[in-house]
DNA sequence: GACTGTCAATGGCTCGACCACTGAGCCAGT
DNA sequence: ACTGGCTCAGTGGTCGAGCCATTGACAGTC
């Protein structure tokens, strides 16, 4: 099922218009040294000035609020509320280039306190829920498949035991990059077996109630899936090019 | 400065119509069954159906579409992307109620993480950056003010130490949360100096290329954070009542 | 001086039209 | 049978003009 049978023969990108709007306002952003808490130009200015219809600088600035970086306050006006990163959003940020090292540091950041967080309020549903995902992760790898679902469930279930939205937001908001390392990791010769002896590891720490026994065996299970797949992606594309932050 | 001389007088929200059209789409996309990769109803349709113009329907659409809720293409149509949590943003959920505790939680995840890879990837000029936000916070606790600023920049300077964009993309999110824990817990007597030592650990840790001492550092910092205002926040606001993950 | 009505500025929403892209079906040429 | 070209209906992308809703300021009134 390959499309690569025609090397650098990729679908060019075809960039929507509002898309582009909100680079433009991004670059005034930075470049008009507008600061938080100052007015951004009328609608209908902005229209004229960059030439288009108002309707599309509308579906930009709708994105740039939705996003949080602007204010739009009717009768008022439009106002800057963050300036760092403006118009920079995760799910751009994670289409673009191979960013499966920085992923998986964040995963790690996040997973590790969700492991210490479910040790102190699991219930008894919850390492329910947890067994139910090792048994099918069993299932799938006894069927001669990586067992791709019974993983994502087993960390779906920690994330649910750890009582916390936010952090359960954030990585949800990875969710598609994570499952490529996922995909990555599971594939190694003899990974699958592995795994599911780490996460008995990893059950057996939320079922003790000690925090620091979760997170350490989340952690060293992080760290091996990590490892391998990081050693492949390092050789590929050269650096972005991207300035600090 | 206060608006409580009547109480139970407050402004009324007023939403904007493609914000509702959001909150209908995602209940359709629960109600229906609706599964990832599924299409849509065409724009047309749906403007027919929730009775509105295509214009707004289009605002609603390219906002989940920032999000990576549905996947918008040309000529063929709307697709379902990710169903879990569809149309529940961020910056949503942060406005909503107070969700300190879920916030610091989050922090100490992401900055215990950060502290960690600043300990292995700092530079000197890095290093710099932290000191002279340190110097920061020391005058503007010698102006007897609590020193937010510094803090801030503190905090900045090791998460761009950390060299991780992911990161700081995940954490520049939280900022106005954080902001406001940040508050909270300087205002507390005698706590600036306090966190400044704190700080000057934390530097000591990340300056000694160790990432434990570095991480150890910053969770003991951010827990003497966390447990104050916790304690405040806690008796308030009846349950969210919301369903789980 | 304090209230009040008016008005210009600005965002919110609609409508109708037209353009651009996609996929499917049909057809002629080979 | 396969290829390429053509058409066509369906669907997203953009535009422009118009009107409504809200806000803040300002002039007028008591």
């Amino acid at each position: 099922m390959g499309t690569s049978a025609y090397p650098g023969l990729r679908p060019v990108a075809r960039s929507r218009l509002y898309e582009d709007l909100g680079e433009r306002l991004s670059q005034f952003v930075r470049e008009s040294g507008l600061a938080v808490g100052d007015r951004f130009p009328p609608e209908r200015e902005l229209a004229r000035l960059l030439a288009v219809s108002r309707t599309s600088i509308r579906q930009a600035l709708v994105v740039l609020q939705a996003q949080g970086f602007v204010e739009i306050r009717h009768g008022e006006g439009i106002y800057l509320r963050r300036a760092r990163g403006f118009g920079e959003s995760l799910p751009k940020l994670l289409e673009r280039r191979r960013r499966l090292p920085e992923v998986l540091e964040a995963r790690e950041a996040l997973e590790v306190k969700l492991a210490e967080l479910a040790a102190i309020r699991r219930t008894r549903a919850d390492l329910g829920a947890m067994r139910a995902a090792l048994r099918m992760m069993e299932n799938e790898i006894g069927e001669g498949k990586l067992g791709l679902e019974g993983d994502a469930a087993f960390h779906h279930a920690i994330a649910v035991a750890a009582r916390n939205t936010v952090l359960v937001r954030l990585i949800d908001e990875m969710a598609e990059a994570i499952e490529e390392t996922r995909i990555e990791s599971l594939s190694e010769p003899g990974r699958p077996p592995r795994s599911l002896a780490a996460h008995r590891r990893i059950i057996a720490g939320i079922e003790s109630g000690i925090p620091e026994k979760a997170s350490q065996a989340m952690r060293a299970h992080l760290r091996v899936v990590a490892d391998v797949s990081l050693l492949r992606w390092q050789p590929s594309e050269p650096a972005d090019g991207e300035a600090g932050v």
